[in-house]
DNA sequence: CCTAACTGCTGTAGCGACTGGAGCTTCAAG
DNA sequence: CTTGAAGCTCCAGTCGCTACAGCAGTTAGG
């Protein structure tokens, strides 16, 4: 048995991380020292570990529980895990997408700009250009909370 | 003189989120009817603009704040507005690299799963590897906060 | 045995950039 | 004059942590 501290360190999740963690069920409530200290086993070393790749992998927490849920039942068929990767692959790939048009525009941007004063800045003028204006409704949400 | 309807509507940005940038500084505050409802002029119109841009781009609110005040100063160097764009620019060429390494390890676990039983799934193979733990100490916030 | 340093505990608040709702008032069209 | 859309303010929630504050438990040295 080991405590949050050694957990944090096997795993390179901050300990607030996973006290947080606990608290919104990702990780069963952790045994108690008698000084009311938390104690893991190797199996929450395995599971904790687990969650850590499927964050780096972008996988929101919601995605993360289902992921869990579906590894205890080995004998299940992985067409519900292989759907929520493949899920995860699309909207990566849409971020991608979107990211590499910004790329495009900042770089042209840059490159246009002559380095003199604001008044011919390149950037600011496309910036204030009204007739960029994209009429899309300011498509959804693109966060990207991909940590470590 | 509009309302924050027609602005919204003119701009494609969404009346709360005009309040929103009201509320932190970005907007001036709005004249007001006699009923006590915002007006807007042409200037508010393009420089609401301006802000949506920068921030399809990408650009946090603390730089579009930075960019507005420079672009009133038209007769200075446009170094400090180059700059901006260009750490901007660094950080998306970041985060594409980032999201290029997420999309290959995401589809060769997908092309790598047989779709059978969970228990041979190479998507929680892969998620539950404990070698595959990276040491890198958690890289910091990639949080994209990139909207419409 | 004592103390310092470290680690742990709980609870709350904050980040960025909005988004939504409750419960009102004002405005424009018919 | 009525109706319904659009406006107002204030507050809470989103996501995934992160950072305190103010304690208590643990560990190593002297
Ligand atoms: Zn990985
Ligand atoms: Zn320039
Ligand atoms: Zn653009
Ligand atoms: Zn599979």
């Amino acid at each position: 048995m080991r405590s949050i501290g050694r957990l944090a360190r096997e795993t390179g999740v901050k300990v607030p991380t996973i006290r947080y963690y606990e608290r919104v069920g990702l990780l069963p409530e952790a045994e108690r020292s008698a000084g009311n200290q938390r104690l893991y086993d190797a199996a929450a070393v395995r599971r904790l570990a687990f969650i850590r790749h499927a964050r780096e992998l972008g996988f929101p927490l919601d995605a993360v529980r289902d992921l869990l849920r579906l590894a205890d039942e080995p004998e299940r068929s992985c067409a519900a895990v292989d759907a929520i990767a493949r899920r995860q692959l699309v909207e990566i790939r849409r971020r991608l997408a979107r990211l590499e048009a910004l790329e495009g525009e900042l770089a042209r941007m840059l490159a246009q700009c002559e380095g003199e004063r604001i008044a011919d800045c390149r950037v600011i003028e496309v910036l204030g250009d009204l007739a960029l204006r994209s009429d899309q409704p300011a498509a959804e949400d693109e966060a990207a909370n991909t940590p470590g």
